[in-house]
DNA sequence: AAAATTTTCCAATAAATGATGGAGAAAGCA
DNA sequence: TGCTTTCTCCATCATTTATTGGAAAATTTT
């Protein structure tokens, strides 16, 4: 049997659906704290019980909203693999960059609740998920930080997580940016994204080839 | 006559000061929604009414809160600025870095507050402050990303955001990326520095390079 | 010391919020 | 069609939260 998030995710039209994409962008805009169940409920233009009805409790909703986009962000990361798999270093990271910058603008609720799990706290104990570490290391990998099985160190996590944060926070920090910068969206979201290739591009292919120096590796 | 803030800072043991400290923390912990009046006058160990007393309500405790991390930040960059003047690029983006994440360490609601305000949107109206931009224009400049005065381009200011908020990540998700890459408080904060300068320095040095190739210009 | 002031706390209020019980509508099934 | 199950809403409750009035305590001023 379908657990009930597969069968919200089966057919959009369904009720439980429509509420937990509700609850993604109000969860999103607004934080597990200031988003209400009330304002969710409207924003799908039920009546609060229902939304309890089908999900529980606030906390309840919360944790399936987590996992929703952790999933879909998975599916995405998996997606981008498919594509960059066997490119040399810099296109690898060229496209991905572009691939995960699209997917994100388009989804704008994933990186903002993301980033709100990273850094704020909430009031109540809710579990954690642990596909992030995961995330990391499979990004790791794919980006010839690690080798292909094997633990991948610390380090390396590391800078996947930077370059990970460094992405959501052009995709969360867009409102914000862009009433500093004065700039319409789509100025925007392009220039945010080679902001980004800007930044991160050439760390990773100099040591790339620093390492290649010293040990030389094949890299295809 | 001083401001109310200056007030504040003068004394740092009296009540307002008190209250104002406490407040920094809980909203840098748990947000503006997340945060509530109960909770910030029980970290100061009086009662809530006092805390109205003294800086009237929830709002404009938040507006002074934020007003405060803004000063405090100015500060810091101003040393910052001041330590790296004349130097040659890659010193100057090195010294700057390990300033400002020590600092930042140092006072961790500050950069949880600022990635707050840049994220998630609050449901009272909350007016911002312009000093981001002042702020990012400035270092653009003392980075040689344009000219001692004149306009800052769109280009150069994202790309100091970019690298300010890279520093905040780190700080603000230290208790996340500890969690998940299981690492003692000193280790963190070492390899997240170490981190920085590897995602951040290149870029700017090479951007440098290849400037100077084409229309060389005289850097000390 | 008496008076004036500032500061602090207790108690209370109004509004917002999370949550539920139960009646009726809608949908599935016999 | 009638019976059962699922779904939706209205009304309501308990708790939390922001906020205030006013008395008592502490401090300053005269």
């Amino acid at each position: 049997m379908p657990s009930p998030l597969q069968k919200a995710r089966q057919d959009p039209e369904s009720m439980k659906a429509r509420i937990l994409a509700a609850a993604r962008r109000i969860f999103g805009r607004f934080g597990f704290h200031g988003a209400t169940t009330r304002i969710i409920a409207q924003e799908v233009g039920i009546d609060i019980s229902t939304l309890y009805y089908h999900w529980g409790d606030k906390n309840d909703l919360y944790q399936a909203v987590i996992y929703d986009i952790s999933d879909d962000l998975g599916r995405q990361l998996a997606r981008v693999e498919k594509k960059i798999h066997g490119r040399p270093l810099a296109e690898r990271l060229d496209i991905a960059l572009g691939m995960m910058t699209d997917y994100l603008f388009e989804h704008p609720e994933v990186s903002n609740l993301i980033l709100l799990r990273y850094f704020s706290k909430t009031r109540a104990e809710l579990t954690w998920d642990h596909k992030v570490p995961e995330f990391a290391s499979g990004i790791a990998r794919s980006m010839g930080l690690a080798g292909e099985d094997g633990p991948v160190s610390t380090e390396a996590k590391m800078r996947v997580m930077g370059m990970m944060m460094a992405i959501y926070n052009f995709v969360a920090g867009e409102e914000f940016l862009r009433s500093m910068l004065d700039t319409d969206q789509e100025t925007y979201r392009s220039q945010a994204k080679q902001t980004l290739r800007f930044l991160l591009i050439p760390a990773f292919v100099q040591d790339q080839e620093q390492r290649r120096g010293s040990a030389p590796a094949d890299d295809t």
